[in-house]
DNA sequence: AGATCTTGTTGCAGGGAATGCAACACCCAT
DNA sequence: ATGGGTGTTGCATTCCCTGCAACAAGATCT
């Protein structure tokens, strides 16, 4: 819609992908190298882009802060943290939060496991969509058009032998979870482990987020981690009534 | 410099605090309401902002991924996990790396401790700069007048007895830190917790990022702590040697 | 129900701001 | 010295952004 803001915001994700001096930055723009310099400047002084030794552009400091002050002042997050602990600290594993958000589903908080082998994640990266389990619970909450939507237009890569083949076989997995209110995924992601998520709605019953214990199966077996099933639930529960409690 | 996307960057630190509505954006920018309307479309467009389901904005998903897929990509983060996850490894506690950047340290990554008491802190977030050790290191490497400079435009917080308490006792700090090529925090940002840090520099000599280990005294006395600084500095200079050697 | 207020959205005309050009400055190699 | 590569600046032109005002859509009140 405005030209000038466009192009800069589309530097950003050219900028995620590693450095770019400013040649490059207005060659992938299309525009003048003068064009690329002031709208580089401009992100400049706002600290959104940095300026290397080298003279090479890159995302600054204060976009993380950014990112990161806007993640803390979350409602659902602030709310279910607490919640989070608590549950990783009966059950030692580790716990995640997520959220659904414009066809990503992203992690908004995460307790460590206390055991010494720790799943690979981190907050704000967007979670692999076909096979996570709290993919599946914010997914299968969409209206059916919706997800049928996004199921066609989504890559199904083939993380293991487990991981969901193709969009069919992904919306018959998000009816099923959509049917009995839980989710899980059994090495569908990394061989090694295995997680269950359940939802946290708000008022009017929409899932507003998703959270889910995961643990690599030399700690628990699946079966193992299926009987925490129940208080998981309990504690997603637990949530949905503090957030449709008190939204502010 | 640019004055459009001037506007359209002073609204993301404003939704950073929390979501607001159009007229409030509106307001707060002194523009139009519809001038406002269009900067957020185009933010909206590339999911830096995100309008909920009661029409408010907020910073977007695509916003925690750009900072995150950037953060992931910085050459020194690269090279120093590894080094880092060891050292973890080792000592069995929270180990951190650091950069400056802009008048902003900010913690790069980090290996959380093995023990169930854990010091808070995130990636992404600005470091308390005036008793960090990494903070110190990292801008006792910077040239006197500089050093200077931003030391009498710090806010010197008393978080606990032992933080530092003026910018004079800041620079002294800084000055026997340059000195002897490590630094330390006992207690100076939460009254239980201490940490050793040790400079990684470039192949010119400066300081490019800190790294540093933490625990709180219930674990470790602050006197056990330092028996580890021998292995943290030897730490330090392997990634130095590293990630001079090949930077790219 | 109807009236009124609040908040978001759209078309439009005028003017200011962004654009690309070209010339310049600078650094490093040869 | 000389040349290529890269970043920077002044400037005229034009286009895109701006603010206005009218409209649409809810919400709230009488």
């Amino acid at each position: 819609m405005s030209q000038t803001v466009d192009r800069a915001l589309s530097i950003l994700p050219l900028l995620a992908r590693g450095p770019a001096n400013l040649e490059q930055v207005s060659q992938q723009l299309g525009v003048h190298k003068s064009t690329a310099l002031r709208l580089l400047r401009t992100l400049h002084e706002h600290g959104i882009v940095y300026r290397q030794p080298d003279q090479r552009y890159r995302l600054g400091a204060r976009l993380f802060a950014l990112a990161q002050e806007a993640i803390e002042n979350l409602d659902v997050r602030e709310i279910a943290h607490p919640h989070l602990v608590r549950l990783n600290e009966k059950t030692g594993h580790t716990v995640h939060l997520a959220v659904y958000e414009e066809s990503d589903v992203l992690y908004l908080d995460k307790v460590e496991s206390r055991y010494p082998v720790r799943m690979y994640s981190r907050i704000g990266k967007p979670v692999a969509i076909t096979v996570a389990a709290v993919a599946k619970l914010l997914l299968a909450d969409l209206p059916e058009q919706e997800r049928r939507e996004i199921a066609d237009g989504l890559d199904y890569p083939a993380y293991t032998a487990r991981s969901t083949p193709d969009a069919a076989a992904f919306l018959a997995e998000l009816a099923r979870v959509r049917e009995q209110g839980w989710a899980t995924d059994l090495g569908g992601h990394e061989e090694s482990i295995n997680c269950v998520a359940a939802p946290i709605r708000g008022a009017d019953g929409r899932v507003v987020a998703a959270m889910s214990v995961s643990a690599p199966s030399v700690v628990v077996t699946a079966d193992e981690l299926l009987t925490l099933l129940p208080l998981v639930r309990r504690t997603a529960d637990a949530v949905s009534a503090d957030y449709s409690g008190k939204p502010r």
